[in-house]
DNA sequence: ACCTGAACACCGTTCAAGT
DNA sequence: ACCTGAACACCGTTCAAGT
């Protein structure tokens, strides 16, 4: 049985999507390469693709994992407000879990398959603020779009680049706040 | 005299730099490469090197560029508002200008360089909405951070991605909407 | 079944040599 | 001054050959 040479145990593709996930965190995941995770795992870089298809997939998977863990506790007895502050600070979480790959899936969505539940949070939050069903949608898209961005764009390191002294968590509780207010208005 | 071989007429920074642009409309930032861009300018590849230093540079360059058509008319008299819209229609007439360049952008913030001038068009915004001079840098922060990462998620494809069915100048006409109604909270 | 070395078609960039 | 070919150190991926 020929077993790995250099480790002595099976390589998975678990622990190829672990390995992966470390690099991007450490280096960004545009210095993520096949060889460079094959030498973190020890591993010829040929045998990684008996595990995992291609470099592409790989992605895939670890964006679909990571956007999973972007379903927000279930919250509905809640005022609305804090539904969307529970759902913006969800999203920040994982952002900042791994900021490399949260700008980098927001560049690439065609990535990242996405629950459908995904929507719901939003939904519910929507409908306890009041808001006619038939703006839902773009309404959604609107918040969805704005909490997804910005937190992009601060895990890219944007907006620490343009003010220097920046308190980066009250700055997005400020970008709530003013989400907040606007919806309000709907009421 | 060595002239260019294939070409006959002399290669210009210039003439990269719209080249570059081309590409990247046409087929996105990360399809771009030096020996395509050659290709395209119909040159050996090398002969980039005496115009340009690096393709890290010249993307520096062609950031740059674009970042400068953000600076939004002058528009002191108009209600603020009125200013708001201005500036976010601008950072979207940019934005879908050159979308892969946008979001590109956003991810790697180290490569534009950005003028002073950039932010004096929120300030007037902010003093013309009555808020306090000491929350200016943050809301500063909040409003640009959500209108760049609304444009950014918008020009990568994520929110068309989302919903089948979406009018996408309408949504961001919400979201813009939002911020107002949410800035007035601040009179 | 799992691993691997060589190979292919790409990258960005350096450098010595050409005109 | 401007251009260029060969070369170097990288990529992702295929495939035939090994155990």
């Amino acid at each position: 049985m020929a077993v790995n040479a250099r480790r002595g145990r099976p390589l998975s593709a678990e622990e190829i999507h672990l390995a992966a996930l470390r690099i991007i965190d450490a280096e960004g995941v545009e210095r993520l390469s096949m060889r460079k995770l094959a030498a973190e795992l020890d591993v010829n870089p040929m045998s990684l693709y008996h595990h995992v298809p291609s470099k592409t997939a790989l992605l895939q998977h670890v964006c679909s994992m990571n956007a999973k863990s972007l379903l927000p506790p279930p919250n509905e007895g809640a005022p609305w407000q804090r539904q969307l502050r529970e759902i913006a600070d969800t999203y920040r979480r994982i952002a900042r879990e791994h900021p490399s790959l949260w700008s980098y899936a927001q560049l690439h969505p065609e990535l990242t398959h996405r629950e459908e539940g995904l929507w719901e949070a939003f939904n519910d939050c929507l409908r306890a603020a009041g808001v006619p069903k038939e703006r839902f949608a773009q309404i959604r898209i609107a918040l969805f779009g704005m909490v997804a961005g910005y937190l992009s764009a601060e895990a890219a390191g944007l907006l620490a680049a343009n003010d220097d002294q920046v308190d980066t968590e009250a700055a997005f509780q400020t970008a709530v706040d003013l989400l907040i207010t606007g919806l309000d208005g709907y009421r």
